[in-house]
DNA sequence: TTTACAAAGTGGTCTGACCACTCAATGTGA
DNA sequence: TCACATTGAGTGGTCAGACCACTTTGTAAA
């Protein structure tokens, strides 16, 4: 290992993300022991473990005392919890946090009524007939399908992020308003209305933005 | 301190942000040295910079040796590099990396030209002009600024990222049809023409995803 | 006063030592 | 044979102390 200039740990960082792909560690797979990284990488055990906590609070890894260090799904939280006591006391920066995700939710909602062969998908029914029946469906559960459907791993991971990062103590509280939404918006969908769709999800959006000033 | 239960090093990360809010230290500022922190927080000197290292990679703040901690400008955080080697990594579908720049770049556009006090900046005509002149303006020129004007640091951010992850070996050759769309584009954005800008963007993305497809 | 050098302070890394916890192999008793 | 208890190896969590490399500062010499 270098001793110079790059610090060690950023190194290991690196290291890591090598290991990870060669080895071809999944999510939820296991990583070598603290231990096993000294050896391998000729490192201290202190700098390992300060590249691992690095990633630890990233989310990226989790450890568990007694068993080891995994991969984790990226869709854990430390970030949010971290970030937003540090980060997202800017307004301006939550607010980008919300517009990017919309960019990529609206693109999906394009990509998805502009292909005959994904409005015709029978999901979409499905979640009308379910919003029929239960009166109300989670936000986030057509969005991410929505997303899913779209068929563009890359944006679903982003997306998944700044959920998390923007997440709002938002209460499922069922509104009317917004249920003619998001059928407007299925059905618009399904129709294969592209401009429709995503008027539907700009009324919609701006429903719950009220509501969060509301609050 | 708890010796129990949730991690050291996450109570230190939570110590530090109280400090930094009771000692009012503003970005650029210095934190207690290393040392010190172990004896205010009565742990070890390897706890503390475990939740320092976390910190850094973060972007919250910035060590230099022989010197000190300082705490850094947040909006200059590091989250997005570092997640996005680890998000593309296993993404391999150069595709999707593409087609999520080209989200962004669309709705950057959608953006711009929607906003009367965004499309009346001088800039544009700026652009209109060297082409004119020179005949050729670098594609990248030309989003980038689209990007900025639009006033979202975070999708900029991962503009820069995708476009760097996606680099394709883009022979600046000039194209007649290329030109013809920039100028399209341009005018439209002057004009507040939504649409009529995204369809000119599209067509020159399809042209250039040609020019790609035969090489 | 200016310059050169030593000392103190700070982050960077390594080592070795315990502790707390998990898990599986082992052994024991029914 | 089976169910249960025990134990030991492996792993992360934390600490203390030691150097190293570097910067700043204070002091002594020119």
């Amino acid at each position: 290992m270098d001793k110079q200039s790059t610090k060690m740990y950023l190194q290991i960082v690196r290291e890591l993300r090598l290991l990870i792909q060669s080895e071809n560690i999944k999510p939820g797979g296991k990583l070598p022991s603290e231990r096993e990284l000294v050896e391998r990488l000729k490192v201290g055990r202190s700098t390992v473990r300060e590249a691992l906590r690095s990633l630890e609070l990233l989310g990226l890894i989790e450890t568990k005392r007694g068993e080891g260090t995994f991969l984790t799904d990226y869709r854990n939280h430390k970030l949010v919890e971290i970030l937003s006591t540090f980060i997202l006391q800017d307004t301006k920066t939550i607010n980008d946090v919300h517009l990017t995700r919309q960019t990529l939710e609206k693109e999906a909602i394009r990509i998805v009524s502009a292909s005959p062969h994904l409005m015709d998908l029978p999901v979409w029914e499905s979640l009308l007939i379910k919003l029929d029946e239960e009166g109300t469906v989670q936000r986030e559960d057509i969005i991410r399908e929505i997303l899913i459907v779209s068929n563009n791993r890359l944006s679903l991971k982003m997306w998944f992020l700044l959920k998390q990062y923007g997440e709002e103590p938002y209460q499922g509280f069922t509104n009317e308003d917004e249920n003619t939404y998001l059928i407007q918006l299925l059905q618009a969908i399904k129709d294969g209305e592209i401009e429709q769709a995503v008027e539907a999800y700009n009324a919609w959006t701006n429903l719950l933005t009220k509501g969060r000033e509301n609050v």
